[in-house]
DNA sequence: TTGTAAGCGTTATCAG
DNA sequence: CTGATAACGCTTACAA
């Protein structure tokens, strides 16, 4: 079948001794047999197994990365930000998709064990108590990508941009620019760190600057255009006086309220404005363009490539918590009240 | 270290070779000792070392997918499309990104191997001879996706969209529509499939119904919005008579040219229709919404791992190209003249 | 410099 | 049903 470093070996005269060090340049060889060495590996195409190279010597350069789904932008972009460390660093990558089911993540984590690899960065919704035990029984370190634990806080290394602070800034924006009456359309409330932490900031703005926290302002749904749409007819019906703005959870979310304003004759950001998160490709595309919270995954994803890789190192004594930082992008969905 | 099998045979009392029949069920054990067995396994976390089985079973049940950029949206759905049938089999993923340079592509494929993957699927811009050649050299089945072979046509099986017809249809649709002067502002023109292949189905639609082609209605350009805008740019600037339609290679492409049409006031459909290409999530979250050419890459990505699994399976005489159906969706920047 | 041989952690063949 | 033991393909002391 596959050719052997033992077919090699015979092939070239030689021990295969002879030809691991040639493969590794391991020990000295004389140049002589190198060559005739080298010779027949390329007659043959042999690529050492690295099943067996991996067996012997603990290495596998595999590292594995678990999303929810990579067909998201989001993880798209994390993904392509942590393969572009490994890669270099000539790491391959194993990807699972998790759905973001906690049963499912268990499973990986096992699986990913079994497959020897050397460090894993994970990807949740909710890591909970339960995902950061099993995620402490494995023996390769892993840290945490764009969602903190919910439960376990400062176990494992994490790299996240801030919830809380973006979404702080984000209210804090809109205030500075004379809005008083701003609404919170969200994401999940069983999100940790894209639900939770935000509406915290969110909370922690307003009543920073004396504005009573109004419970019918917040609505909380799906990270979907669907619910965007939905949670904006709630805002819109629930409320006798509308917000002059409101921040929401997703780009995704806010293209979705936008179009519900749109068909209710709500011209935007005339009578409303609206601020996105994400950054998302599209949200240049829209019209009127999607003022937003820019949060670069790609460079989250690179950090926590790089974080792992310290680990790997043996680097201890490591920032438990590392931030990527955030930044509002004016656009035109957004008007000042000054 | 990590606890192995012989540890656990030993703790439970029994040889290695009864621990690994528990864990394969591979033959009977009597209950006492499986209990016994399973036991000190749980007890224990005891992972089994699938390096350690797969040098002995042939069996990694690993899978390379090697894509140009998993960030985008195309390749995202494509993967997990594809992972989607992986991993309900017990099929892991090792995924790789080239962006789409051929250098990187041969080296992946060495590294794959290496790394004792059963089979590959393959998602490439130019697939060439030199990368035919080298795909046939590896011991795993490869099977192309979203792109075929530009040079050596019919010899690696392939899962694709029929850009031909799939553009061929587009201009037939605008036809129909009482359309005769229409654009066609395209991917690159080395990009074989959904570069050439397209500009063909353009070429062939318009011969067919005897409307000579206007070169100058062709502009090929990168798939991105930038390339959109210009390309229209250069469309209007250098035809007198501007063209009542343009199709494009994409919806980004799209998007960019109807931004350029914006700023010179031409209304969209009234003075100019666009029909995109893809189906993007955000062809309808951008007004007006887009028309376009609908390609389910989940269900290529599927369809491709199908047969994948098919070829692993040693089963021989497949047919050798499987296309994915498209579909054009009508929305609002087409407009009928009739 | 080069070769021999002992593993690495499993599975699989053979006896028992 | 259970247990030795020989692979699997490679790396790495240990000798020569």
């Amino acid at each position: 079948m596959a050719v052997t470093i033992e077919d090699i070996a015979r092939e070239a005269g030689v021990s295969i001794a002879t030809v691991s060090r040639v493969i590794n340049k391991t020990k000295p060889v004389s140049a002589q047999l190198r060559d005739r060495v080298y010779e027949v590996i390329e007659r043959n195409h042999f690529k050492p197994n690295s099943l067996a190279q991996g067996l012997i010597t603990k290495k596998t350069n595999t590292i594995g990365i678990i999303v929810p789904d990579i067909s998201n932008a989001v993880f798209g972009k994390l993904t392509k930000g942590m393969n572009s460390i490994f890669a270099k660093q000539g790491y391959t990558v194993v990807l699972c998709e998790s759905q973001g089911k906690l049963e499912k993540e268990l499973q990986l984590l096992g699986i990913l064990e079994e497959k020897q690899i050397e460090g894993l960065l994970f990807a949740g919704v909710d890591v909970n108590h339960t995902l950061v035990n099993a995620m402490l029984q494995r023996d390769y370190p892993v840290v945490l990508v764009t969602q903190e634990a919910s439960e376990d806080e400062g176990v494992i290394n994490t790299v996240i941009h801030n919830n809380v602070e973006a979404m702080y800034d984000a209210v804090r924006f809109l205030l500075d620019n004379g809005h008083r009456r701003i609404a919170y359309l969200g994401g999940p409330r069983n999100d940790f760190s894209s639900g939770k932490k935000r509406l915290k900031g969110y909370r922690r703005a307003l009543e920073e600057v004396g504005i009573p926290v109004n419970e019918s302002y917040i609505v909380q749904g799906e990270f979907s255009f669907e619910a965007g749409y939905q949670g904006m007819k709630t805002l819109y019906e629930e409320n006798s006086k509308l917000p002059t703005a409101v921040v929401t959870g997703s780009d995704v979310i806010a293209v979705g309220a936008m179009q519900y304003l749109d068909n209710m004759r709500v011209r935007i950001p005339d009578d409303i404005s609206i601020l996105g998160f994400d950054d998302s490709e599209f949200a240049t595309y829209i019209k009127p363009e999607l003022s937003t919270v820019r949060i670069s995954y790609y460079d989250e994803g690179v950090k926590a490539a790089k974080m792992l890789l310290r680990m790997m190192k043996g680097e201890t004594d490591l920032p438990v918590t590392e931030y990527v930082s955030h930044k509002i992008i004016r656009r035109s969905t957004t008007k000042s009240l000054n």
